[in-house]
DNA sequence: GACTATTTATAAAA
DNA sequence: TTTTATAAATAGTC
């Protein structure tokens, strides 16, 4: 009982740090972010940085990723990364997820490039002007 | 072109800074965690924290939501934070999302008002101080 | 929520 | 990459 209270208090701090650091990370580079987090009672809290929209389509994707597939990605990610070393969490690249082995897949990813870069002319603008 | 390059370097060391906090987080707090970021050349990466499967459900609200919807309620957000103050980003709370039934999102619409008058109160405050 | 001692992240430089 | 000086985050406390 007064553990989750300090608990609650450990994630609220902690969760505050981690968004004001995404939200530099997304003006200072001109990032993408979008975090998602549950408390420890579970409620969930979503940021989306400034002009992130170009992650929907990551969004997406990783949504329609089965339980299943995600499992066993995670499974695949960890059994590597603990040969390599001693760790268990798993970060991994987008595009090299199992389903982007087609072309359609490869030329969507181009797309998206592309929309991206397009994203970036277009903020470079916005900020000579202001 | 040295200036993308300094871009990425930097968002590099962020990233990994703020990957970091986020794993803590995730194990000292054991919450559910999931972060995603496009790099300054468009590179997406996901971060999904150990036993975090129980945010695939809020993962699917978001992907669900239409672009339109999502530029809206950013939009929105961000024409109130801009009269209030300089601020843009777009923190919220996933259990107030437009998926609700009208007369909550209503409902919930009003509590949002309130809060960032409250965010405005706490900044003039500041503001006063110094 | 605010304060302060301590730990941690980061930028700059090698 | 590693170092190091500076800035920032956080735990503990009230």
């Amino acid at each position: 009982m007064e553990d989750l209270k300090a608990r609650q208090a450990k994630y609220s701090k902690r969760k505050t740090g981690i968004l004001k650091k995404a939200k530099e990370l997304n003006i200072l580079c001109e990032v993408d972010v979008a975090l998602l987090f549950s408390s420890p009672s579970g409620r969930p809290t979503l940021f989306v940085g400034q002009n992130s929209t170009g992650l929907s389509s990551i969004l997406k994707r990783l949504s329609n990723m089965s339980f299943e597939e995600r499992e066993e990605r995670r499974a695949y990610t960890i059994e590597m990364l603990k040969k390599i070393y001693e760790n268990s969490e798993s970060e991994f690249d987008l595009l090299s997820l199992p389903h982007a082995t087609n072309a359609d897949t490869l030329k969507l990813y181009e797309d998206e490039l592309q929309e991206l870069k397009d994203k970036l002319v277009e903020k470079s603008k916005i900020l000579r002007i202001n």
